[in-house]
DNA sequence: CCATGAAAACTAACATGTTAGTCAACCAGA
DNA sequence: TCTGGTTGACTAACATGTTAGTTTTCATGG
């Protein structure tokens, strides 16, 4: 009963975000079942939330619907939410989406970037070498996601990243799974530096197909997840 | 003032749909705007909308919510919710990102498609000559629609339908101002026959060009409508 | 011991009351 | 006439009360 309920106090003071009250208290949620503080078939109630943000029920209804809209929670109608299992078949649909695009973009931003747009995504890249030789994998993870979300960025695109991002949430938690290594983050930089010599090319085509090979390393990581970790598969 | 005002008359009757109250309202409102029936800049006040639907103002709220998230209309705080103006960034993203979409899309199913796959494309467009050839414009856009919701069927992505649409709200809004005409009508039949022919020959990147070919004859064509009917895009 | 079903307890969904922010109309003063 | 501030009406956002559907519990009969 306690056990398969989450533990509403893990969730941080909403006072540190800014928008509306809903807002708040769907990035606190969001950000609690994203890095595996509350682990996939853990029941959701609004009664603690309620207490433990010092809100009502109303603004943590309405953040409760947006993540089941991103499929982050499933609510049974007049019963219960509960965090959502992972599902390879969502993830795998995930980096479906997310890779249609991040090839649109790069093959984009390879056409179309400005010289002070190259320096940008070039400097990120120099920043990432730096933290793979220190040895700081959350700061390369960091720099990491910068990177990706600069190409998006220089697309002209405002919602691109939003999008890409809403799409492969499922990956984005799967990922928190797994551990980095340094053998990892060596093969990450180089494929990264693929990406960008053909950015520097302006070769579209070899700007996608670096970004393919790139993408194409995670889902393998991801599906060794299912045996070493069944438990927060779905099992129902 | 009331010139200003959606007329909430025009809302259909959401005993029609299924699902929850929220959801009903939503796909109520979600049509109105999408068929232009409430037009840009228009506000949507809460009361005639309860009023009309006999419902309470919380799944109106969540609805409009939800509307907003997809950029169909804008929130102003504590103020009003207007119907969103069209507005060409938008569209052109949407369009942007639809295509990524598209274009995944129809490469995978070149590549993985069943024979009986195959068959229910050609069925499909088989039909769209035949409607054609009635001149019957609504079921070739009927059709039509369902000739790319087969192709992201068949990737095997539930989702990927879904998204795409989401992604794309503006850019099908702004479709239904654009006129059917019989040229157009010939032209899209014989684009569709290339995607379809390149299916046939599993050869992922003839499908993957002949599918960019036809969705690039959409922007121009909206582009036009700026020009057309300026005061249905944002002035702000 | 197990099946069964009634009822109690709990929940999301919905309705309604309340608060606080926004905006336009109005008025005073220049 | 124009400017700047004040006020009041109106709104979304939030809080709370109510309803209806689901699940679990537990007594009863086999």
């Amino acid at each position: 009963m306690t056990t398969t309920d989450i533990d509403a106090t893990r969730l941080q003071d909403i006072s540190a975000f800014d928008g509306s009250l809903a807002h708040k208290v769907y990035l606190a949620l969001q950000e609690a079942i994203l890095s595996l503080q509350f682990l996939p078939g853990q029941v959701i109630r609004k009664g603690p939330v309620c207490e433990r943000l010092g809100v009502s029920r109303s603004p943590v209804s309405e953040a409760i619907a947006r993540l089941a809209n991103e499929g982050l929670v499933d609510v049974i109608p007049q019963s219960g939410t509960r965090v959502a299992y992972f599902s390879m078949e969502d993830i795998r649909e995930g980096t479906f989406l997310r890779q249609a695009l991040e090839l649109a973009s790069v093959a984009k931003v390879a056409e179309d970037r400005s010289e002070d747009q190259f320096a940008q995504i070039n400097r990120n890249l120099r920043l990432q070498t730096l933290l793979v030789e220190d040895l700081d994998y959350s700061g390369f993870y960091q720099a990491d996601e910068e990177f990706h979300a600069l190409l998006m960025l220089f697309t002209g695109y405002p919602r691109l990243k939003t999008v890409a991002r809403m799409v492969s949430l499922q990956v984005t938690r799967a990922r928190m799974l797994l551990l980095p290594t340094p053998g990892r983050a060596t093969e990450t930089l180089d494929e990264h530096q693929a990406v960008v010599d053909a950015i520097r090319a302006r070769d579209a085509d070899a700007a996608q197909r670096a970004m393919r090979h790139h993408l194409g390393q995670l889902m393998p990581r991801i599906e060794a997840l299912a045996e070493t970790r069944p438990e927060l598969f779905q099992s129902r």
